[in-house]
DNA sequence: TTGAGGTAGTTGCAAATGCAACGATATGGA
DNA sequence: TCCATATCGTTGCATTTGCAACTACCTCAA
């Protein structure tokens, strides 16, 4: 009953940390003038494939979009053009999204202010320790969400990234 | 560096974790005939005031909603009978959104569906010591986000809710 | 008392999202 | 080979969100 107690509190606390931190940094992002971190989000899952391409509905698992959201996310950015629609050879359906120079340079161009935003909301308040719990907590709980999230009929969305 | 590192990847898996696991608690009570969250959010932050009715903005802080945003929440809460506009008497420019014994209702037929799904997908991955941390380090930086973040023009959101 | 400036809540409009349906392909078994 | 079934990505439409503007009211100091 205790330990229920402690995890429905830590879930509520989740819940709030999570909006007030999102809206403090999409702040920051556009204090900054650059958009919000979605695109950074798409930008960073492409530019880590070899290629800098990927399919689209690889992409919405990564960033944790509904198929429909993420054809939109990509028409954004593709008029945009910080990415281009590649159709795909082997498979006539698909397509891939593919990062553009310009997209490149958005990304790394967005990344010290997002980077500055987690540390000094985020990380400037764990220790290194919590910080290892945390991580370690949420990705064993996100594992095995993903596991039984499979079989129900709408798979939405996935994911969002970190690093340099 | 190491950890800030670790601080980031945190961040990551904490902004996955959080869109996979509302994606989840959302399926389980759409599943059960039931509103989102949201709804939940609402109705229990009124069922926790003494008299059942709070202010509009003090209603959109605890639920981490946008002024306008909470107006048409409202709206919708009102129109399906769960709540219900009282305009306040000693400030002439406010008004109280107040529970309805309707409201009460559904809140209650909502929580074991909740609670069930907070348990299964976040509490049962959790030891005691690992939710009291995560909860603790949430409070924490939730605590310095909104300090800080009180002085930009556009305070936003605010929370959601846990218990009974 | 008056008026400058702030706060409460709502509204219009544009943009983003969710959902179901669709065309086009792919796949695997009869 | 042929067909039933599933997947890929997109689209239409309704709902929800975000932002800026607006009215009404409150506060406080001159």
């Amino acid at each position: 009953m205790a330990q229920q107690d402690s995890a429905r509190h830590a879930w509520a606390v989740f819940l709030t940390a999570h909006a007030v931190l999102v809206d403090a940094v999409e702040e920051r992002l556009a204090k900054a003038g650059l958009p919000q971190f979605s695109w950074y989000d798409l930008l960073w899952a492409l530019e880590r494939a070899e290629d800098g391409r990927r399919r689209m509905h690889e992409l919405a698992d990564l960033v944790v979009a509904s198929r429909s959201n993420l054809t939109r996310l990509v028409d954004r950015l593709e008029k945009a053009r910080l990415v281009r629609r590649v159709p795909s050879e082997d498979d006539r359906r698909g397509a891939y999204a593919e990062i553009t120079a310009e997209g490149r340079k958005l990304r790394r161009k967005m990344w010290p202010v997002y980077a500055a935003a987690i540390d000094e909301l985020f990380g400037a308040h764990l220790t290194r320790g919590e910080a290892d719990t945390v991580g370690r907590v949420l990705r064993k709980v996100l594992a095995a969400a993903r596991g039984e999230y499979a079989d129900g009929p709408g798979s939405r969305r996935s994911s969002v990234s970190s690093a340099s």
